[in-house]
DNA sequence: CCTACCATCTGTAGCGACTACAGACTCAAG
DNA sequence: CTTGAGTCTGTAGTCGCTACAGATGGTAGG
């Protein structure tokens, strides 16, 4: 019940992994509030330690920070917005899945030259060739 | 054996599918070479259609364009540097796979709280939970 | 010949999500 | 009193484009 422990930024960075400068650009952006100061220090609460935590992990999950500042506004929203949370998070999935398969398209392209060069029968560069290798004759 | 059909910017980027505003990049950052003008415009070639050709595929499979010049620089060099497109492609492929990783924790862990949302017995919003929803309490 | 219209030109600024300085200041310990 | 760590502001860089604005070029129709 003591009041808040005030801690200053490079404590709130610790306690979230989260690079000092990019908190003060989250700030800058208004995703995060302005802290009150001490002198010319920032002072953060425990609450700014909670919600850049919300923010980080959001970050991890692959959210963009306009979908994070979403979340936020719906998780100081109460239940009613509940609905809402899982058709962005849903979306966001569909989004993370369409990249995980074109990753996937990549990876056996490369993985097949690869395989190809290793197998090396091939006259010329099997990597090069499935990259159109005309350039060469230039 | 005709001189090579010279095209201007816009065929180029037709031939190439590649956005006009990106092909005048390529040349200011210097991995296209600086054309020829017939008056005042570009004036390309065959092989300008071949060049940007394995540049676009390359971008495709997602090598940066630092790893694409180094692609181009190799594949002038004959087959001496097969190894190396070999070890850069190598390379590139574990980026690719490392990524995919990633982004599949990231998928499983949104498809189970999606999941826990539609079970919906949950008393809070299992979503916000999985981000750590003490900033509801704020 | 004039006009309309398209393509092309140069140069600059914006995106997203940071990251990296430079150069000033505050504050506490030795 | 000095040293060192921490913090401050402001600006510019990263990557790979993309999007303008505003000036020309070349061509086809009237």
């Amino acid at each position: 019940m003591a009041a808040t422990a005030a801690i200053q930024i490079g404590e709130l960075s610790r306690r979230t992994s989260c690079n000092i400068e990019t908190i003060r650009y989250y700030e800058r952006i208004g995703l995060l509030p302005v802290p009150p100061r001490r002198g010319r220090y920032r002072s953060y609460g425990r609450e700014d330690v909670a919600r850049l935590g919300f923010v980080r992990r959001a970050r991890e999950l692959g959210f963009t920070l306009d979908e994070v500042r979403a979340l936020l506004g719906l998780a100081a929203g109460g239940q009613a917005s509940c609905t809402e949370v899982r058709e962005l998070a849903a979306s966001h999935l569909q989004d993370v899945r369409a990249r995980i398969a074109d990753l996937r398209r990549m990876e056996r392209v490369l993985a097949d030259s690869v395989r190809a060069c290793d197998a090396g029968q091939d006259p010329g560069c099997p990597l090069l060739d499935a990259l159109g290798a005309e350039v060469r004759a230039a």
